[in-house]
DNA sequence: CACGAGACCTGTTCGC
DNA sequence: TGCGAACAGGTCTCGT
């Protein structure tokens, strides 16, 4: 489930709580139980569990489609790639299937990080650029215009869907939320980047803000058994949608393989065109 | 620099 | 029904 809308839900879900779950934060680490060490990235598993222990939970939020929790001295940070999960549950859970790591919190709430694929990392560190210095810049940040992304199309003539898909470039856009967009903006995945007009890189980043809003507004996209209560899977209009007709001109939906992802668009409303 | 293939993993769905 | 193939919201590394 993990692109920018997902990863949001989670980080605002833990930071506010819901009506039948209480934040975490403010509250103190008393436990942890690493379940599948190779989940964690750095530091060593006993120093993970050494440092962790009596931090203070301050602030949940998010960079590209990384989770940040900071902490009283350091940075906790998640990414959860194809299948991760983090979910509270009340002190002394049992178990599930595929827990990676348990944090115990002060309060009786267990903090799950669940994992199916083992894909998902683990970051404990004292300064976050290690990890998320190199992503590019946030797309729903409002001082990042147009003219920006025009400006950096215009450096490549990498097609745009594996371009949009790489964090460098822009951070938090995952298969989903691209060829949602590509398809909002009327744009064939495989223009070449430097062949969009301005006027078209300006409304290709309308898009983009578009569908993650979307996404967001209806708390991501659930699919499978990687559920969190979202529902923008009834919205989308191309993505898994191969056949069926496109929203804005009924033409059945194509997929093709570009990058060894599965890609969906619609062949009238973004002709290949260049 | 850009692209493709393979690796990392487990689970579900599809096709014969 | 059964079984292998294909596929899945991501990213890294290697070879060309």
């Amino acid at each position: 489930m993990p692109e920018l809308p997902e990863v949001e839900t989670i980080a605002r879900i833990l930071q506010k709580g819901t009506p039948n779950q209480p934040a975490i934060i403010g509250r103190h680490i008393l436990g942890v139980e690493l379940l599948w060490e190779r989940s964690l990235v750095e530091p060593s598993p006993d120093e993970f569990r050494r440092r962790l222990l009596s931090q203070k939970i301050e602030k949940t939020s998010r960079r590209g489609k990384f989770l940040v929790f900071t902490l009283s001295s350091d940075l906790l940070l998640f990414h959860l790639r194809m299948s991760g999960d983090l979910m509270v549950r009340s002190a002394g859970s049992l178990p599930q299937v595929h827990d990676r790591l348990l944090l115990e919190l002060e309060g009786g709430l267990q903090l799950a990080f669940n994992d199916a694929r083992k894909f998902g990392r683990i970051w404990l560190v004292d300064e976050a650029d290690r990890v998320v210095g190199q992503l590019g810049p946030e797309p729903l940040d409002e001082s990042f215009t147009g003219d920006d992304l025009y400006t950096r199309l215009q450096r490549t003539h990498r097609q745009l869907k594996p371009l949009l898909l790489d964090q460098v470039f822009l951070a938090g856009l995952g298969n989903i939320y691209v060829d949602e967009a590509l398809n909002l903006a009327c744009l064939h995945p495989l223009t070449p980047a430097n062949c969009l007009s301005k006027r078209q890189a300006e409304d290709l980043l309308k898009s983009i803000r578009t569908v993650l809003r979307d996404g967001i507004s209806r708390n991501g996209a659930s699919i499978d058994w990687v559920y969190r209560g979202g529902d923008f899977q009834n919205y989308f209009r191309v993505y898994q949608r191969t056949g069926n007709p496109c929203p804005k001109c009924g033409t059945p939906i194509a997929r093709i393989v570009v990058g060894q992802r599965g890609t969906h668009y619609c062949p009238h409303c973004q002709p290949a065109s260049y």
